[in-house]
DNA sequence: TGGGCCCGTTCGAACGCTCGTTCGGTCGGA
DNA sequence: TCCGACCGAACGAGCGTTCGAACGGGCCCA
């Protein structure tokens, strides 16, 4: 097994035993365990519990980015340009579930060593959301107030893209549509024309 | 000092206990110490540590639903019902940041001793915002979802029901008139006249 | 009335366990 | 022979929980 495929190995293990037990249940031994490694053998490649840590959020958020950004290039409007961000964040859930949760649920417990990177890179798919919102942005609000409308969606996606709301990829596309038509009529105060109407949880399971 | 307060004063102690550090990484002796006790005298009054976090829940839960069921009573319209109901959330990740905190994150952690009982409260909860929602309803909605729909405005509450957003008791007020136009534009289909505008984060910090 | 006793309350100390981490060593290919 | 890969075993610390004992105010009976 080449060396590359071994940390592979071993960042998946520690994402799903993190994932799965939260990271302060979670034991080194357990992530051992499921990456076919003794204990002794996993701490040859990594430092430590906080590094394992660290693997999982990096590779999680640079995904996100990475797919936000791809999404963001093809598309030309500003709603289209927040659509896609909204499907992107929900394709992600719906693609990597087990990293979603990581990264919202424990990204804070890193610590100080990795944290200004994690939080670098958070910041980083926050400003995506920022620039299309201040593009949309029909009042003139203010970066606070921004900032706020931001979280606010975040909210309502991390609430819903979750593997109980996402059972198929036409979920994730599904809920997109109509979570983006409902806060566009909320933040911009007016209908939104994408030719379907805003109902809302309609094709998956409850 | 009378049992009562006591046992008042550990379930407050295991409350800001759990908020900060979250169930698995706090200790039992965290909570002794913070309740003025050494380890072997708080297992006096408690079984064990899953107990003291079903003291928690059931003491958030019960408030949450006493605090719902008063603002649901004193409303006319589906409608102010729907808003009573979003405010009271917000009111009660204002003054009970710690045990929305708590009963958000770690509910699932209680065993099987206390779980049905948690659960039951629980959708006792999401029974008042459903009976809303189906009120309300202009498209004859199946459960599932409005079920659904339901877990998005949750979502969308607890996200934004954290106390970096909760300033002041005005900001859950602000907030919440908000979220219910942003809401009632999507679910409805039509503006809602309560005679402002939805604005989205206007008055509290970012 | 007073001495002895009970019992709720509280504690120090320890139990067995799991944790993250380290160390000394073996093994096999270059 | 060297060196990276890998492991069994152990370390110290912290965990949840338990135990035996000490304290102290109220009660019974002489």
């Amino acid at each position: 097994m080449a060396i590359g495929e071994r940390y592979d190995a071993i960042r998946e293990a520690a994402l799903t035993t993190f994932a799965r037990r939260g990271f302060h249940h979670a034991s080194v031994r357990e992530v051992a365990r499921a990456a076919h490694l003794s204990l002794a053998g996993l701490y040859h490649y990594v430092g430590g519990k906080d590094e394992l840590l660290f693997l999982v959020l990096d590779r999680g958020l640079d995904t996100l980015l990475t797919m936000a950004d791809a999404a963001l290039t093809s598309a030309r409007t500003p709603e289209t340009r927040l659509l896609a961000l909204i499907r992107t964040h929900l394709e992600f859930g719906f693609a990597h579930a087990d990293a979603l949760r990581v990264v919202n649920r424990d990204w804070e417990l890193v610590t100080a060593a990795h944290r200004a990177e994690v939080v670098a890179r958070r910041r980083a798919y926050m400003d995506r959301w920022l620039a299309v919102l201040a593009e949309l942005d029909p009042h003139g609000r203010g970066e606070r107030e921004l900032f706020s409308a931001t979280n606010l969606l975040l909210g309502m996606l991390n609430g819903i893209a979750v593997p109980r709301f996402l059972k198929t990829a036409d979920d994730a596309r599904a809920l997109a549509a109509q979570i983006g038509a409902l806060f566009l009529y909320g933040f911009l105060e007016r209908s939104v024309d994408d030719g379907e109407p805003a109902t809302v949880g309609g094709t998956h399971d409850g």
